[in-house]
DNA sequence: GATGCGGTCTGTAGCCACTACAGAAGCAAG
DNA sequence: CTTGCTTCTGTAGTGGCTACAGACCGCATC
């Protein structure tokens, strides 16, 4: 049976493939200390264990739910001191629920002005355009 | 009657008090090229006219309407040549809508996703959180 | 004409979260 | 030993601003 854990541990591409994160991301995350700082070679390149792998795994999925990266850096920091409870972590949560709840609202009224503009245009061939004039409109 | 059009120009504070754009951002459009170089005084301090007044409008209520700068440029373009239709302005309008549309759609997605979350927290002083647990979920 | 004070000037650097190079060096297969 | 892919460091660029520093303008008041 092969060694399936690769107790060698993982190249940073194999750690890109894994997890979709970007090589460059990767170093980047290193440099900004979400990410530690893993083994090398004897040549110099790093190599990652499986608790990295995880580590990097939770970067992505929270960065992909659209926590910051001082949200993730936190929720990292709560794990790192084994001192956090599941209040807390809720709370960040709905922090950051409530700042998407933001996002869409804002994004809703947009999309209605949009829709507004648009209607109001025949889309003719004409240089007389009504989306123009709104958006010359005073303030 | 005193001369409402102000026919010494506006300086830049002005234009930025009633459009409510930035000073620094105003001179940033001008090094973009998105706004003309305007006339100076004697002094060197710049020196705007009413059509740019109006353009600066336009500029800010697109942004506020979500375009991006390089769509304001596309639309500017349009109106300076003087040789656009009604139905390409309707175009990239429509384009626009829909990736505002997109954006929602995202935004939604993440909503359910962290309520979801949410939901499986009883909140306790305990370290033991779903929340963890799910941003820990191998890929 | 001096003074004061706010507005404005240029130029540069910082923000977030990456991304994109260049040029050198490591590493595994044949 | 060569080939060819991967990885290395360091730096600069992206979008759309924002924030300085340090100097200068312009207008009112004395």
């Amino acid at each position: 049976m092969p060694d399936i854990t690769n107790a060698r541990g993982y190249p940073i591409g194999e750690m890109s493939k894994r997890t979709g994160v970007n090589i460059e991301t990767i170093r980047y995350y290193e440099r900004i200390n979400i990410m530690p700082k893993p083994d090398r070679t004897a040549g110099g390149n790093r190599q990652y264990n499986h608790d990295q792998l995880k580590r990097l795994s939770f970067i992505k999925t929270s960065r992909e739910l659209g926590f910051s990266i001082d949200e993730i850096r936190e929720l990292l920091e709560m794990v790192d001191r084994q001192d956090f409870t599941c209040g807390e972590v809720h709370g960040l949560t709905i922090g950051h629920l409530a700042s998407v709840r933001e996002k869409i609202k804002g994004l809703r009224k947009l999309e209605k002005a949009l829709v507004g503009m648009a209607a109001e245009c025949r889309q003719g061939d004409v240089p007389d355009c009504p989306i123009l004039e709104t958006l010359f409109e005073a303030r």
